[in-house]
DNA sequence: TAGATTGTTAATCGATTAACAATC
DNA sequence: TAGATTGTTAATCGATTAACAATC
C-alpha cells in the first residue's frame, strides 16, 4: 500500500498550473517553455520542471511544452476529465451558493443532490435541484453512486454527519465546517476553513500596518 | 523594512491552535501541555512549542500553557481581539452567503457594506445590509475606514475591481475570484480558490480508488 | 526536592533552486 | 549543425523533529 509518493506541496500547485495552461490555451498559445511560464506564474522554472516530472516527461528538449497536451495531461491527473457527481449536505446560504455556482460543472463536478434536516427547506429548488430530507440520503447515495459530498452544516453537526456519510459510502468530503473530521484514512477530506483564512488575512494586515513603510 | 521573519507555515497553523484553544476554554480546561495538545491536534509537541516560541514564551516549565492566557495571546497575534469592518464586492450567491454567515462576527469581522454593479440587486437587503451600486464604493470606504474587502465578483472583473479597491484605500483583499490579482506588495491578498480545492480533492479521490486496499 | 514540561539548540528530513548533460 | 530547453542530479535552503539543559 505504498502511498503514491508525490508531495503535498506539488499537488497543491497542480490546479494553478492547470488554470494558467487553460488561459494560454484560450489565448491560442501553442507551446510554452518552463522559463516563460515561470515568469507568468511567478515561480521558478526549475520548480515547474521538477513538479511536472513527478508525473512524466511532458515536455520536449529544445521545444518546451505543448500547451494543449500538457493541459489535458494535468486534467487527467486531477481527475477533471471525467464527471463527478456531488451532493451538498446542508442547504443553508453556503450550500445554496455552492449549488448555484455553475463553474464547478465546467471541471466536471455536478451537483446532483441537496440535503438538509430543516423541513422548511424541503422541496425548495436550487438550480432545479430539490432540497431533500436527510432520511433520503442513504438511498440517494447508493442509487446515484455518489462519491463526493460537500459538508456545509453547522460545526455542531459536522462530525456525526460526516460519519454518517462515510457509513453510506461517500469516499470524499469537501469540508466547510469549522472542525476537523477525523475519519478513516481511506476517506479523502479536503478542508475549506474560511474563518481560518480570514484570520490569516487579518494577521498579515495588522503587520503591514505596523511598519507603515511602502 | 525587514519582513517580520515568521514563516508562512507557522502562520498557517496559528488559527488552528486558536480553534483548539477556544474549544478547551469552552470545556473549562485551565491548562494544557504541549504533549497533550499535540495528541488532540495530531501534530508533534515539538512543533507546537517551536511555533509558539516564535512569538514569545507563553508557557511555563513544569506547568504547560494556561489555556485562557494562550488563547488571548493568539487572538492578539491574529488580530481577532479587535473589530474589523469588511465590505463585500459582488453580491451574488457567494457574496450573500458570506454576508449571511454570522460566525465571522464572533471573530471581529463585521460586514458593513455590500456592493454590486447589477442594478437588479440595488436596495436588496442581506441581514439588514443594503446592496449598493459600485459608484458609491469610494465614498463608503473612506467614510467608514474600511480596510478589508471580500472579492466575490466573476473572474473577468476581478483584476480591475481589485485595482479599484486598492486605489480607494483598501488594504487587504479576501479573493474568491479564480484568478491571481498581482497587486502592490503592501496589499494583503488572501486567496480562497474553491475550484482548486475541489481539484485537489478529486486528485486524492481517484488515487485512493486506484489501489482498492483499505 | 523531585517531577514535569518548557524553551532552545542540534540533527534530520524534505522541498526548492541551481547546474548541466542529454536531446530535440 | 547550433540553439534551445528539457529531464535530472547535486547543492542549498528551510521546516520539522529530537534531545536536553533550564526552570517552574
Amino acid at each position: 500500500m505504498e502511498k503514491n509518493g508525490i508531495s503535498r506541496a506539488v499537488i497543491k500547485r497542480l490546479p494553478r498550473y492547470y488554470r494558467y495552461l487553460g488561459e494560454l490555451l484560450e489565448s491560442g498559445t501553442e507551446r510554452i517553455s518552463s522559463g516563460e511560464l515561470s515568469q507568468r506564474m511567478n515561480v521558478t522554472a526549475s520548480q515547474i520542471r521538477q513538479d511536472l516530472n513527478n508525473f512524466g516527461g511532458f515536455g520536449q528538449q529544445g521545444y518546451g511544452y505543448n500547451v494543449e497536451y500538457l493541459y489535458n495531461e494535468i486534467a487527467k491527473l486531477l481527475g477533471v476529465d471525467k464527471q463527478h457527481n456531488m451532493i451538498i449536505i446542508g442547504s443553508g446560504n453556503l450550500g445554496q451558493a455552492l449549488a448555484n455556482y455553475t463553474n464547478f460543472q465546467k471541471s466536471g463536478f455536478v451537483v446532483t443532490g441537496l440535503f438538509d434536516n430543516n423541513e422548511k427547506l424541503y422541496g425548495k429548488k436550487v438550480r432545479g435541484i430539490e432540497v431533500l430530507p436527510m432520511e433520503r440520503l442513504e438511498k440517494f447515495i447508493s442509487a446515484n453512486h455518489i462519491e463526493i459530498a460537500a459538508l456545509t452544516v453547522p460545526k455542531s453537526e459536522a462530525v456525526k454527519t460526516a460519519q454518517m456519510l462515510v457509513k453510506y459510502g461517500i469516499k470524499a468530503i469537501w469540508n466547510f465546517a469549522h472542525t476537523d473530521l477525523d475519519l478513516p484514512k481511506e476517506i479523502v477530506v479536503e478542508n475549506v476553513h474560511l474563518s481560518e483564512s480570514l484570520m490569516r488575512l487579518s494577521y498579515n494586515l495588522i503587520r503591514t500596518e505596523d511598519c507603515g513603510s511602502v
